[in-house]
DNA sequence: AATCCACAGGAAGCCCGGGAAC
DNA sequence: GTTCCCGGGCTTCCTGTGGATT
Protein backbone atom coordinates (compact mmCIF):
# COMPACT_ATOMS: atom_id res chain seq x y z
CA UNK A 1 0.00 0.00 0.00
CA UNK A 2 1.02 3.36 -1.00
CA UNK A 3 1.75 5.97 1.98
CA UNK A 4 -0.57 9.15 1.97
CA UNK A 5 1.61 11.64 3.95
CA UNK A 6 5.07 12.96 2.74
CA UNK A 7 5.79 14.52 5.97
CA UNK A 8 3.15 15.22 8.70
CA UNK A 9 5.32 17.61 10.38
CA UNK A 10 3.91 20.57 8.15
CA UNK A 11 0.41 19.78 9.85
CA UNK A 12 1.27 20.28 13.39
CA UNK A 13 1.32 23.10 15.53
CA UNK A 14 4.88 23.21 16.28
CA UNK A 15 5.78 24.10 12.84
CA UNK A 16 6.36 27.49 11.33
CA UNK A 17 5.96 27.89 7.86
CA UNK A 18 8.32 29.78 5.46
CA UNK A 19 5.37 31.81 3.93
CA UNK A 20 2.43 33.03 5.99
CA UNK A 21 -0.44 33.15 3.69
CA UNK A 22 -2.92 36.35 4.32
CA UNK A 23 -0.79 37.89 7.09
CA UNK A 24 1.29 40.31 4.72
CA UNK A 25 -0.26 43.07 6.16
CA UNK A 26 0.51 42.18 9.91
CA UNK A 27 3.77 40.69 9.26
CA UNK A 28 4.21 44.16 7.18
CA UNK A 29 3.45 46.44 10.11
CA UNK A 30 5.26 43.99 12.40
CA UNK A 31 8.54 44.44 10.59
CA UNK A 32 8.03 48.39 10.29
CA UNK A 33 8.00 48.69 13.94
CA UNK A 34 10.58 46.42 14.66
CA UNK A 35 13.04 47.18 11.84
CA UNK A 36 14.15 50.62 13.63
CA UNK A 37 16.98 49.09 15.84
CA UNK A 38 18.62 48.49 11.64
CA UNK A 39 18.85 52.35 12.04
CA UNK A 40 20.11 52.96 15.53
CA UNK A 41 16.52 53.83 16.67
CA UNK A 42 14.98 52.04 19.65
CA UNK A 43 12.02 50.28 18.40
CA UNK A 44 8.82 51.17 20.64
CA UNK A 45 7.15 48.71 22.57
CA UNK A 46 4.21 46.55 20.91
CA UNK A 47 1.42 44.99 21.81
CA UNK A 48 -0.09 41.92 19.67
CA UNK A 49 -3.62 40.66 19.94
CA UNK A 50 -5.58 37.69 18.44
CA UNK A 51 -7.56 34.86 19.21
CA UNK A 52 -5.97 31.57 18.65
CA UNK A 53 -4.63 30.32 15.36
CA UNK A 54 -4.71 33.52 14.11
CA UNK A 55 -1.04 33.24 13.08
CA UNK A 56 0.47 35.92 15.68
CA UNK A 57 3.39 33.85 17.14
CA UNK A 58 3.94 32.62 13.41
CA UNK A 59 4.49 35.92 12.76
CA UNK A 60 6.83 37.28 14.95
CA UNK A 61 9.04 33.73 14.70
CA UNK A 62 8.86 34.97 11.04
CA UNK A 63 9.83 38.78 11.45
CA UNK A 64 12.49 37.90 14.12
CA UNK A 65 14.31 35.67 12.42
CA UNK A 66 14.49 37.76 9.01
CA UNK A 67 15.70 40.90 11.68
CA UNK A 68 18.04 38.78 13.27
CA UNK A 69 19.51 37.65 9.68
CA UNK A 70 19.81 41.52 8.54
CA UNK A 71 21.24 42.57 11.80
CA UNK A 72 24.27 40.92 10.87
CA UNK A 73 24.81 43.84 8.60
CA UNK A 74 23.29 46.97 10.93
CA UNK A 75 24.89 49.18 13.39
CA UNK A 76 23.67 47.91 16.47
CA UNK A 77 23.25 44.24 17.36
CA UNK A 78 19.97 42.92 17.41
CA UNK A 79 18.72 40.10 19.66
CA UNK A 80 15.31 38.52 19.87
CA UNK A 81 14.09 36.48 22.74
CA UNK A 82 11.24 34.39 22.29
CA UNK A 83 9.34 33.29 25.63
CA UNK A 84 6.38 31.56 26.50
CA UNK A 85 4.80 32.82 29.80
CA UNK A 86 2.67 29.91 29.77
CA UNK A 87 5.87 28.01 30.71
CA UNK A 88 7.94 30.76 32.18
CA UNK A 89 5.32 32.67 34.68
CA UNK A 90 6.76 34.50 37.20
CA UNK A 91 8.91 37.29 37.78
CA UNK A 92 11.94 35.43 39.26
CA UNK A 93 11.65 32.81 35.98
CA UNK A 94 11.32 35.47 33.67
CA UNK A 95 14.70 37.12 34.86
CA UNK A 96 16.53 34.19 35.77
CA UNK A 97 15.82 33.05 32.18
CA UNK A 98 16.16 36.26 30.55
CA UNK A 99 19.99 36.68 32.63
CA UNK A 100 21.11 33.04 31.91
CA UNK A 101 20.22 33.66 28.27
CA UNK A 102 22.18 36.78 27.57
CA UNK A 103 25.34 35.23 30.25
CA UNK A 104 25.28 32.73 27.90
CA UNK A 105 25.83 34.88 24.67
CA UNK A 106 28.33 37.25 25.88
CA UNK A 107 30.32 34.30 26.49
CA UNK A 108 29.84 32.84 23.05
CA UNK A 109 30.68 36.73 21.68
CA UNK A 110 33.88 36.34 23.52
CA UNK A 111 35.62 33.53 25.27
CA UNK A 112 34.58 30.60 27.50
CA UNK A 113 35.13 31.28 31.05
CA UNK A 114 34.46 35.34 29.97
CA UNK A 115 31.86 35.76 31.69
CA UNK A 116 33.41 34.53 35.13
CA UNK A 117 36.50 36.76 34.67
CA UNK A 118 34.10 39.76 34.76
CA UNK A 119 32.87 38.76 37.69
CA UNK A 120 29.41 37.01 36.53
CA UNK A 121 28.12 34.04 37.98
CA UNK A 122 28.21 30.89 35.74
CA UNK A 123 24.70 30.78 35.38
CA UNK A 124 21.64 32.28 37.50
CA UNK A 125 19.92 29.25 39.29
CA UNK A 126 16.31 28.74 38.58
CA UNK A 127 15.65 29.32 42.29
CA UNK A 128 17.00 30.50 45.28
CA UNK A 129 18.43 34.33 45.03
CA UNK A 130 16.72 37.44 45.46
CA UNK A 131 14.75 38.90 42.74
CA UNK A 132 17.15 42.21 42.59
CA UNK A 133 20.18 40.51 42.87
CA UNK A 134 18.64 38.38 39.23
CA UNK A 135 17.56 41.84 37.87
CA UNK A 136 20.87 43.11 38.53
CA UNK A 137 22.77 40.05 36.51
CA UNK A 138 20.23 40.32 33.74
CA UNK A 139 20.92 44.00 33.73
CA UNK A 140 24.84 44.06 33.65
CA UNK A 141 24.81 41.22 30.83
CA UNK A 142 22.57 43.22 28.66
CA UNK A 143 24.46 46.13 29.29
CA UNK A 144 27.99 44.81 28.62
CA UNK A 145 27.65 45.34 24.77
CA UNK A 146 26.13 48.26 22.55
CA UNK A 147 22.91 45.94 21.72
CA UNK A 148 18.86 45.77 21.11
CA UNK A 149 17.05 43.16 23.23
CA UNK A 150 13.51 42.38 21.68
CA UNK A 151 11.69 40.33 24.47
CA UNK A 152 8.46 38.73 22.93
CA UNK A 153 6.42 37.80 26.20
CA UNK A 154 3.73 35.17 23.97
CA UNK A 155 0.30 34.32 26.21
CA UNK A 156 1.51 37.53 28.15
CA UNK A 157 -1.98 37.44 29.91
CA UNK A 158 -1.24 34.37 31.62
CA UNK A 159 2.28 36.10 33.73
CA UNK A 160 -0.23 38.93 34.48
CA UNK A 161 -3.05 37.06 35.78
CA UNK A 162 -0.47 34.76 37.71
CA UNK A 163 2.31 37.09 39.09
CA UNK A 164 1.36 40.84 38.49
CA UNK A 165 2.54 43.70 36.41
CA UNK A 166 5.76 43.91 38.21
CA UNK A 167 7.77 42.53 35.79
CA UNK A 168 6.51 43.89 32.70
CA UNK A 169 6.95 47.45 34.85
CA UNK A 170 10.77 46.72 35.74
CA UNK A 171 11.49 45.57 32.07
CA UNK A 172 10.01 48.92 30.29
CA UNK A 173 11.38 51.28 32.98
CA UNK A 174 14.96 49.24 32.45
CA UNK A 175 16.08 51.45 29.31
CA UNK A 176 15.92 54.47 31.05
CA UNK A 177 19.04 52.72 33.48
CA UNK A 178 20.75 50.96 30.88
CA UNK A 179 23.77 52.73 29.44
CA UNK A 180 24.99 50.63 26.09
CA UNK A 181 21.67 48.43 25.37
CA UNK A 182 18.06 49.01 24.49
CA UNK A 183 15.14 46.91 25.52
CA UNK A 184 12.17 46.73 23.91
CA UNK A 185 9.36 44.35 24.61
CA UNK A 186 6.57 42.57 22.64
CA UNK A 187 3.44 41.03 24.40
CA UNK A 188 1.22 38.63 22.73
CA UNK A 189 -2.29 37.99 23.77
CA UNK A 190 -5.16 36.38 23.09
CA UNK A 191 -7.27 37.87 25.60
CA UNK A 192 -8.36 41.46 24.40
CA UNK A 193 -9.17 42.08 28.44
CA UNK A 194 -5.76 41.73 29.35
CA UNK A 195 -4.99 45.58 29.06
CA UNK A 196 -7.37 46.30 32.10
CA UNK A 197 -5.41 43.96 34.74
CA UNK A 198 -2.75 46.31 33.83
CA UNK A 199 -1.93 49.71 35.88
CA UNK A 200 -1.74 52.77 33.85
CA UNK A 201 1.92 53.10 33.69
CA UNK A 202 2.40 49.55 31.87
CA UNK A 203 -0.81 50.01 29.84
CA UNK A 204 0.78 53.05 28.24
CA UNK A 205 4.48 51.89 27.87
CA UNK A 206 3.10 48.66 26.81
CA UNK A 207 0.97 49.84 24.18
CA UNK A 208 2.54 51.76 22.38
CA UNK A 209 2.14 50.29 19.69
CA UNK A 210 -0.58 47.92 18.73
CA UNK A 211 -1.37 45.30 16.36
CA UNK A 212 -4.36 43.13 16.23
CA UNK A 213 -4.74 39.81 14.17
CA UNK A 214 -8.51 39.18 12.77
CA UNK A 215 -9.10 35.48 12.19
CA UNK A 216 -9.20 33.95 9.36
CA UNK A 217 -12.39 33.45 7.03
CA UNK A 218 -13.11 30.17 5.39
CA UNK A 219 -11.05 31.51 1.88
CA UNK A 220 -8.08 32.36 3.43
CA UNK A 221 -7.93 29.08 5.60
CA UNK A 222 -8.25 27.59 2.46
CA UNK A 223 -5.05 28.88 1.07
CA UNK A 224 -3.34 27.97 4.40
CA UNK A 225 -4.57 24.25 4.50
CA UNK A 226 -3.72 23.91 0.25
CA UNK A 227 -0.66 25.11 0.97
CA UNK A 228 0.44 22.67 3.75
CA UNK A 229 -1.15 20.18 2.03
CA UNK A 230 1.23 20.27 -0.84
CA UNK A 231 4.06 19.89 1.31
CA UNK A 232 2.40 17.51 3.81
CA UNK A 233 0.71 15.00 1.38
CA UNK A 234 1.34 12.61 -1.78
CA UNK A 235 0.00 15.04 -4.90
CA UNK A 236 -3.38 13.50 -5.37
CA UNK A 237 -4.37 11.46 -2.08
CA UNK A 238 -6.82 14.27 -1.02
CA UNK A 239 -10.51 13.94 -2.08
CA UNK A 240 -12.64 16.45 -3.77
CA UNK A 241 -13.76 19.08 -0.97
CA UNK A 242 -11.49 17.55 1.72
CA UNK A 243 -9.72 20.90 1.82
CA UNK A 244 -12.96 23.03 1.52
CA UNK A 245 -14.86 20.83 4.26
CA UNK A 246 -11.87 21.37 6.72
CA UNK A 247 -11.60 25.30 6.15
CA UNK A 248 -15.29 26.02 6.31
CA UNK A 249 -15.13 23.95 9.95
CA UNK A 250 -13.07 25.90 11.52
CA UNK A 251 -14.28 29.72 10.21
CA UNK A 252 -16.97 28.32 12.16
CA UNK A 253 -14.72 27.75 15.09
CA UNK A 254 -13.23 31.37 15.33
CA UNK A 255 -10.84 31.20 12.09
CA UNK A 256 -8.70 29.12 14.27
CA UNK A 257 -5.97 27.73 11.63
CA UNK A 258 -4.54 25.37 13.97
CA UNK A 259 -7.67 23.81 13.84
CA UNK A 260 -8.36 23.63 10.59
CA UNK A 261 -4.80 21.90 10.10
CA UNK A 262 -5.14 19.48 13.26
CA UNK A 263 -8.48 18.41 11.15
CA UNK A 264 -6.92 17.87 8.32
CA UNK A 265 -4.09 15.72 9.72
CA UNK A 266 -6.49 13.91 11.83
CA UNK A 267 -8.25 12.98 8.51
CA UNK A 268 -5.38 11.70 6.76
CA UNK A 269 -4.54 9.75 9.97
CA UNK A 270 -8.18 8.29 10.12
CA UNK A 271 -7.44 7.27 6.27
CA UNK A 272 -4.33 6.06 6.70
CA UNK A 273 -6.07 3.81 9.37
CA UNK A 274 -8.42 2.46 7.00
CA UNK A 275 -5.60 1.24 4.67
CA UNK A 276 -6.95 3.45 1.73
CA UNK A 277 -4.83 6.05 -0.14
CA UNK A 278 -7.39 8.69 -0.80
CA UNK A 279 -8.66 10.97 2.37
CA UNK A 280 -12.02 11.89 1.80
CA UNK A 281 -14.84 14.66 3.11
CA UNK A 282 -16.09 11.23 5.13
CA UNK A 283 -12.74 10.97 7.02
CA UNK A 284 -13.02 14.89 7.65
CA UNK A 285 -16.88 14.56 8.97
CA UNK A 286 -15.19 11.46 11.60
CA UNK A 287 -11.95 13.11 12.43
CA UNK A 288 -14.16 16.61 13.38
CA UNK A 289 -15.90 14.10 15.53
CA UNK A 290 -12.74 12.90 16.95
CA UNK A 291 -12.02 16.31 17.90
CA UNK A 292 -15.25 16.92 19.55
CA UNK A 293 -14.96 13.80 21.43
CA UNK A 294 -11.60 14.22 22.34
CA UNK A 295 -12.81 17.73 23.63
CA UNK A 296 -15.48 16.17 25.78
CA UNK A 297 -13.47 13.50 26.79
CA UNK A 298 -10.85 16.56 28.30
CA UNK A 299 -14.26 18.30 29.73
CA UNK A 300 -14.73 14.88 31.49
CA UNK A 301 -11.72 14.52 33.24
CA UNK A 302 -11.65 18.29 34.47
CA UNK A 303 -15.25 17.24 35.93
CA UNK A 304 -15.50 18.08 40.19
CA UNK A 305 -15.64 14.64 41.89
CA UNK A 306 -19.33 14.79 42.78
CA UNK A 307 -20.29 15.36 39.01
CA UNK A 308 -18.08 12.49 38.07
CA UNK A 309 -19.87 10.14 40.28
CA UNK A 310 -22.76 11.05 38.91
CA UNK A 311 -21.78 10.93 35.40
CA UNK A 312 -20.40 7.38 36.16
CA UNK A 313 -24.00 6.43 37.45
CA UNK A 314 -25.34 7.60 33.91
CA UNK A 315 -22.37 4.93 32.73
CA UNK A 316 -23.01 2.10 34.79
CA UNK A 317 -26.74 2.44 34.09
CA UNK A 318 -26.21 2.61 30.06
CA UNK A 319 -24.30 -0.28 30.13
CA UNK A 320 -26.32 -2.22 32.20
CA UNK A 321 -29.72 -1.91 30.44
CA UNK A 322 -31.14 -0.45 27.61
CA UNK A 323 -34.73 0.79 28.83
CA UNK A 324 -34.46 4.24 29.43
CA UNK A 325 -32.69 6.43 32.05
CA UNK A 326 -34.25 8.60 34.41
CA UNK A 327 -33.19 11.57 36.98
CA UNK A 328 -34.39 8.88 39.64
CA UNK A 329 -32.55 5.94 38.76
CA UNK A 330 -29.29 7.92 38.49
CA UNK A 331 -29.84 8.96 42.03
CA UNK A 332 -30.36 5.85 43.54
CA UNK A 333 -27.36 4.48 41.83
CA UNK A 334 -25.11 7.84 42.50
CA UNK A 335 -25.99 6.79 46.02
CA UNK A 336 -24.78 3.42 46.08
CA UNK A 337 -21.80 4.42 44.38
CA UNK A 338 -21.07 7.21 46.96
CA UNK A 339 -21.42 4.44 49.54
CA UNK A 340 -18.62 2.40 47.94
CA UNK A 341 -16.57 5.04 47.72
CA UNK A 342 -17.16 6.94 50.59
CA UNK A 343 -18.25 10.07 49.47
CA UNK A 344 -20.62 12.22 50.74
CA UNK A 345 -24.04 11.75 49.42
CA UNK A 346 -25.39 14.92 48.25
CA UNK A 347 -29.07 15.77 47.85
CA UNK A 348 -31.41 15.18 45.25
CA UNK A 349 -32.07 18.41 44.56
CA UNK A 350 -28.21 19.40 44.33
CA UNK A 351 -27.58 15.99 42.00
CA UNK A 352 -30.45 17.45 39.53
CA UNK A 353 -28.53 20.88 39.09
CA UNK A 354 -25.17 18.33 38.40
CA UNK A 355 -27.78 16.22 35.74
CA UNK A 356 -28.51 19.71 34.21
CA UNK A 357 -24.65 21.17 34.07
CA UNK A 358 -23.43 17.60 32.63
CA UNK A 359 -26.56 18.56 30.19
CA UNK A 360 -25.24 22.18 29.49
CA UNK A 361 -21.63 20.90 28.80
CA UNK A 362 -23.07 18.22 25.93
CA UNK A 363 -21.91 15.13 27.96
CA UNK A 364 -25.09 14.22 28.32
CA UNK A 365 -28.75 15.29 26.53
CA UNK A 366 -31.57 15.84 29.62
CA UNK A 367 -34.83 15.89 28.52
CA UNK A 368 -37.74 16.32 30.01
CA UNK A 369 -40.55 14.26 29.80
CA UNK A 370 -43.51 13.71 31.25
CA UNK A 371 -44.89 9.90 32.01
CA UNK A 372 -48.68 11.15 33.10
CA UNK A 373 -49.95 9.19 35.94
CA UNK A 374 -46.26 8.33 36.27
CA UNK A 375 -44.62 11.53 37.20
CA UNK A 376 -42.33 14.13 35.23
CA UNK A 377 -38.84 13.47 34.99
CA UNK A 378 -35.45 13.80 32.51
CA UNK A 379 -34.87 11.31 30.54
CA UNK A 380 -31.13 10.98 30.24
CA UNK A 381 -28.63 9.35 27.47
CA UNK A 382 -25.18 9.63 27.04
CA UNK A 383 -23.35 11.92 24.60
CA UNK A 384 -19.90 10.03 24.88
CA UNK A 385 -19.07 6.33 24.40
CA UNK A 386 -19.23 4.33 28.34
CA UNK A 387 -15.87 4.12 27.52
CA UNK A 388 -14.39 6.96 27.17
CA UNK A 389 -16.07 8.53 29.74
CA UNK A 390 -14.96 5.51 32.03
CA UNK A 391 -11.50 6.04 31.29
CA UNK A 392 -11.73 9.81 31.52
CA UNK A 393 -13.52 9.41 35.02
CA UNK A 394 -10.70 7.22 36.39
CA UNK A 395 -7.71 9.22 35.44
CA UNK A 396 -6.28 10.59 38.78
CA UNK A 397 -8.43 7.45 40.64
CA UNK A 398 -10.21 9.73 42.96
CA UNK A 399 -12.27 6.60 43.81
CA UNK A 400 -9.47 3.92 43.52
CA UNK A 401 -10.62 1.55 40.84
CA UNK A 402 -13.57 1.97 39.13
CA UNK A 403 -13.90 -1.58 37.86
CA UNK A 404 -14.11 -2.60 41.34
CA UNK A 405 -17.35 -0.22 41.51
CA UNK A 406 -20.85 -2.35 40.39
CA UNK A 407 -24.18 -1.17 40.75
CA UNK A 408 -26.32 -3.74 43.25
CA UNK A 409 -28.46 -6.31 40.87
CA UNK A 410 -31.89 -5.12 42.37
CA UNK A 411 -31.23 -1.79 40.38
CA UNK A 412 -31.38 -3.62 37.20
CA UNK A 413 -34.99 -3.56 36.56
CA UNK A 414 -36.74 -6.00 33.75
C1' DA B 1 -63.06 16.82 35.54
C1' DA B 2 -60.32 15.57 39.29
C1' DT B 3 -56.45 13.26 40.95
C1' DC B 4 -51.85 12.23 41.53
C1' DC B 5 -47.11 10.81 40.29
C1' DA B 6 -42.13 12.00 40.23
C1' DC B 7 -39.88 14.94 39.66
C1' DA B 8 -38.34 20.26 37.87
C1' DG B 9 -36.71 24.18 39.46
C1' DG B 10 -37.30 28.79 42.32
C1' DA B 11 -36.25 31.03 46.94
C1' DA B 12 -33.90 31.54 51.06
C1' DG B 13 -30.39 30.62 53.88
C1' DC B 14 -26.17 28.01 55.73
C1' DC B 15 -21.26 27.11 55.47
C1' DC B 16 -16.71 27.66 54.04
C1' DG B 17 -12.57 29.39 51.74
C1' DG B 18 -10.22 33.27 49.81
C1' DG B 19 -9.22 37.99 49.16
C1' DA B 20 -9.65 42.90 50.58
C1' DA B 21 -9.79 46.20 54.19
C1' DC B 22 -8.72 47.53 58.68
C1' DG C 1 -3.50 39.27 62.64
C1' DT C 2 -8.41 40.15 62.62
C1' DT C 3 -12.57 41.39 60.51
C1' DC C 4 -15.50 41.83 56.77
C1' DC C 5 -17.37 40.61 52.53
C1' DC C 6 -18.31 37.83 48.57
C1' DG C 7 -19.26 33.93 45.79
C1' DG C 8 -19.92 29.10 45.16
C1' DG C 9 -21.57 24.72 46.73
C1' DC C 10 -24.99 22.89 49.13
C1' DT C 11 -29.50 22.03 51.86
C1' DT C 12 -34.27 22.78 53.05
C1' DC C 13 -38.61 23.95 51.80
C1' DC C 14 -41.49 24.93 48.55
C1' DT C 15 -44.69 25.48 44.41
C1' DG C 16 -45.49 24.02 39.73
C1' DT C 17 -46.64 20.75 36.06
C1' DG C 18 -48.10 17.32 31.72
C1' DG C 19 -50.68 13.83 31.07
C1' DA C 20 -52.23 8.78 32.36
C1' DT C 21 -55.45 7.19 35.37
C1' DT C 22 -59.56 7.21 37.99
Amino acid sequence: MRPIFKNREYLRPSYTPEELPHRGEQIHQLARILVAPLRGETPSNLFIYGKTGTGKTASVKHVSKELERVADRAPRRVEVVYLNCEVVNTQYRILATLANIFLEKLEKRYSAGYVSSLGFPESVPMTGWPTDEVYRCFFRALDHDPQLAVIVLDEIDRLVLKSGDKVLYNLTRMNSDLMKAKVSIVGISNDLNFMSYLGPRVRSSLSEEELVFPPYNALQLKDILEQRAGMSYIDGVLGNGVISLCAAHAAREHGDARRALDLLRIAGELAERDGVETVTVAHVRRGFEKMEQDKMVEVVRTLPSQSKLVLLSVVLLTERNSHKIVTGDVYSAYHKLCRQVGLDVLTQRRVSDLISELDMLGIINAQIISKGRYGRTKEITLNISPIQARAAVQEEHPFGSVEALSLPRQLTFA
